[in-house]
DNA sequence: CAACATTCACTAATAGGTGAGCAATGTAAT
DNA sequence: ATTACATTGCTCACCTATTAGTGAATGTTG
């Protein structure tokens, strides 16, 4: 009676996600690590130092939530914020040896983690939801900006980061 | 260098939800409403008046959370809680009439804008999305609880639900 | 160089998520 | 009945998300 044809998409990606998350947080909990401090952890680990910002992009983390999740992590002293020489507006974040020596003791962790769960749930589906989401994400894009002008004239298109 | 064979699933699912909502929000918003209450007012829409721990399993939101959405939710004059007869602690929760016509005024726009991203993503990318996450759900179920006597001692099993 | 605009981290207010735990109520076993 | 247990909503402490806005540093332009 209410009309509603279609199923609410964000919320069953909300949930897959929290099944699969069921699966890693106890792992992370061992460690002393919410989600967003392993995102962020695991990003350092990957490419090295990294900006705030560029933290933020990395890690789907908004800019005031990073803030906090930052110090805490300093506080704990698994990572090292410093302010950049040349831009003192940018903060350039790296992990602490305690902070690496937590990362390499937890990869292989989560990777056995993830093993099993491709043992349990078939290699196939996982990577269908890979690839259906891959397509999904790739075909959003810009929320319809309506740029006309894209394809016309990349004059200062090239500082578009 | 790091050996994460394996992508951060539970974060490409954020991704996906994130870059969703972002088609929706303005919508909620425009309505007042934030997410989570949405889902609830959507929940209470389509099945009618439900218990707290219902709307829980239904829309994903753990049990201290959803204390206070429903909480805001009764102050907006959206919904009413009341205490069951039979069972004092038990929660029963129901859409107001001012509730009712917003979800109504609401349910139009949503559907639209999922029309819109049919057309502009394509029907078959998001049926593949639905398609992966289903299967992917019904296939992790439990989460390996590790109960030894699961199997062993089927005793007070049958009250599950 | 001066006016303007942008970038970046950060703050503040409000809302929600997680994990642990509590009191009250109901149910089952003794 | 009384004991033992399970369920339900709720609270608390901590952490994060969202939205808006501040201020300092830097870039751009006239």
């Amino acid at each position: 009676m209410s009309a509603l044809r279609h199923r609410n998409l964000p919320h069953l990606l909300l949930r897959a996600r929290e099944a699969l998350m069921a699966q890693f947080r106890p792992l992370l909990n061992e460690a002393g690590l919410t989600e967003q401090q392993w995102r962020i952890v695991r990003a350092l680990l990957e490419h090295g130092a990294l900006e705030s910002r560029q933290l933020c992009e990395a890690c789907s983390i908004s800019s005031p939530s990073i803030v906090g999740v930052l110090l805490r992590l300093e506080e704990t002293g698994l990572l090292t914020r410093e302010r950049m020489e040349h831009d003192q507006r940018r903060l350039q974040v790296a992990l602490t040896p305690k902070g690496l020596a937590l990362a390499r003791k937890l990869v292989p962790r989560i990777e056995q983690r993830y093993k099993e769960l491709e043992a349990s749930i078939g290699v196939r589906p996982m990577h269908d939801v890979y690839d259906a989401i891959d397509a999904l994400l790739a075909r959003i894009a810009e929320p319809a900006v309506e740029d006309e002008e894209e394809a016309a004239a990349p004059k200062t298109r090239a500082r578009k980061r």
